[in-house]
RNA sequence: CGGGGUAUAGCACAGUCCGGUUAGUGUACCUGGUUUGGGACCAGGGGGUCGCAGGUUCGAAUCCUGCUACCCCGACCA
């Protein structure tokens, strides 16, 4: 890593690619755009998976898989759906390739050409939809309960890595029901369910708001976000859960039976967080040593590095190790046991750091004659020695204290860059040097939103669903306004 | 699509302005030895169509033309 660059810096999107590919998480593929996810960083996709899966099982949901292609004339059906995506969309024409007759080598067969082309879906509430039609006929349908675990594709003009690939792989919720207040309910508790997982499991603090009419999805009547602020002082989307209201049902006719036998539409919801996740893990804890990663989600919490000169020690560490690896695990805690003899314990403690490993155990002789363990923690760079005995529920309680302390840094920082303005002048001077969240009044316009976003490219992060009443003036346009929205800006 | 930049070993770069030995440095890689409590050291070794295609020239990584890809800044966005 280039040594001027630190986490504060303004090259902030190099420091975090650097980042990114040393830690061993990712990197850019063939494909514009699009990336490779490295063993390492999988496996931390996989942690997040787990447990979102739970979570959404707890909340009554089921998995099920729809097709990654969709037929254009989909999209069509709802206006501001396909308004949204038109422009982003990997679209399939043919189905063969064939031999070059001039000898161009594999060229694509004009003969192949389909009828009506393919959309590879930039998200999927179109073939749901559809669906849905043939799975929905009277109340006692409903509701539907769907997730799916997909890979999406959005032809975005810019991409950056895990922030806004080509390709990126995510969860979908869509969700069917018979009553307006049901489907609303149902976007409240998903979107808690999204707080609840950033905050207790990738120690990120978040906001919990509406989107503005601006930055609302597709085809929503409500969008509600949660957001997190970066170590850089932007914010990041990190995940959403739309009321789409009858628009779907409408567009799609999705009708059902109710109780008194007459035909309604269906009200719908829908969710996703994706691999973006990732990108807000890296940047919400990283310092310039690498990642920092809260234990419940590090691919292995406890690393254990030998120190020896002999092969005899080596085995009387590896004995002792050993032991420890069985406490542990029977703890339900995470180790790898790196006795590795082709890199030297140095090299081995920076790469733990780079891949942000918890806890860094070193055992040598000198430990061995007096009953103790060296321990390094991630998060404070710190490391002491203690004695062997009793050292699986020490690295337990460790864990826990890890976890909380990682949450906490996050949490102090955002509060310590989140600032209430009363001036659009204290606004934009708040932006150009602090940055971070900025609490402000604003008229509730479209237009006003927007002309702040030319002016300075801050956007409305979120109306926060705890924003107290409150009067006051838009810091824009003067006129009236009740509440205070977050603004900030964005990756 | 607009504006700027880059393309030379797995990676990071120098060399290009001002053409001229066998294209170089760091790192990584291979072999041997000494090392091992914070990214070791010594010695030896392998690896290059200098992005692609033309052109100028006795001679091109270097000059000219065209093309392509990537990066940064905008418009777009989970």
């Amino acid at each position: 890593m280039a040594k001027e660059l630190t986490s504060k810096s303004k090259n902030y999107s190099q420091w975090y690619n650097e980042l990114v590919v040393k830690a061993d998480l990712a990197e850019n593929s063939a494909v514009r755009g699009s990336m490779v996810i490295k063993p390492y960083g999988y496996a931390i996709w996989e942690k997040m998976q787990a447990q979102l899966d739970i979570m959404f099982k707890e909340t009554g949901h089921q998995n099920a898989y729809f097709p990654l292609f969709i037929p254009k004339s989909f999209f069509s059906k709802e206006a501001a759906h396909v308004e949204g995506f038109a422009k982003e969309c990997a679209v399939v024409t043919h189905y063969r390739l064939k031999n070059d007759e001039n000898g161009n080598g594999i060229v694509v067969d004009p003969a192949a050409k389909l009828e009506e082309e393919l959309i590879v879906r930039p998200t999927s509430e179109t073939i749901i939809w559809h669906t849905y039609k043939n799975w929905i006929q009277s109340w006692r349908d409903l509701p539907i309960l769907c997730n799916q675990w997909a890979n999406v594709v959005r032809w975005e003009m810019r991409t950056r890595l895990f922030l806004r690939t080509a390709e990126f792989l995510w969860q979908e919720g869509h969700t069917a029901h018979a009553t307006k207040a049901e489907a609303i309910e149902e976007t409240y508790k998903m979107v808690n369910v999204y707080a609840d997982f950033a905050e207790q499991f990738m120690a990120m603090p978040v906001i919990k708001g509406h989107k503005s009419e601006n930055e609302r999805f597709a085809g929503a009547l409500d969008t509600l976000t949660i957001e997190a602020l970066m170590q850089d002082g932007k914010a990041l989307q990190s995940g959403t859960s739309h009321f789409l209201g009858q628009n779907f049902a409408k567009a799609f006719d999705v009708q059902f039976a109710n109780k008194e036998g007459k035909l309604e539409h269906v009200w719908a919801t829908s969710w996703g967080v994706s691999t973006r996740l990732m990108g807000a893990l890296i940047m919400a804890h990283s310092d310039d040593n690498g990642l920092v990663l809260p234990p419940k989600l590090a691919p292995f919490q406890v690393v254990i590095v030998p120190i020896y000169r002999k092969d005899e020690q080596l085995t009387q560490i590896s004995e002792k190790a050993d032991e420890i690896i069985a406490k542990l695990k029977a703890l339900g805690i995470s180790v790898k046991y790196d006795d590795s003899d082709a890199k030297k314990p140095g090299w081995k403690f920076a790469e733990y750091e780079l891949k942000g490993v918890p806890v860094r155990l070193a055992i040598g002789p000198r430990d061995l004659e007096n009953g103790t363990i060296e321990v390094a923690r991630r998060d404070l760079l710190s490391k002491e020695v203690v004695n062997i005995d009793g050292i699986d529920q020490y690295i337990k309680d460790l864990l826990d204290d890890i976890q909380k302390t990682i949450y906490n840094k996050a949490y102090k920082f955002r509060e310590e860059h989140t600032t209430p303005v009363e001036t659009y002048e204290e606004f934009k001077e708040v932006l150009k040097n602090k940055g971070g969240f900025i609490s402000a009044h604003w008229d509730g316009s479209p237009e006003t939103e927007q002309k702040i976003k030319d002016e300075t490219k801050a956007t409305i992060r979120c109306i926060p669903l705890d924003a107290e009443e409150e009067e006051g003036k838009c810091i824009y346009s003067g006129q009236p306004s009740n509440k205070r929205v977050l603004f900030a800006l964005a990756y």
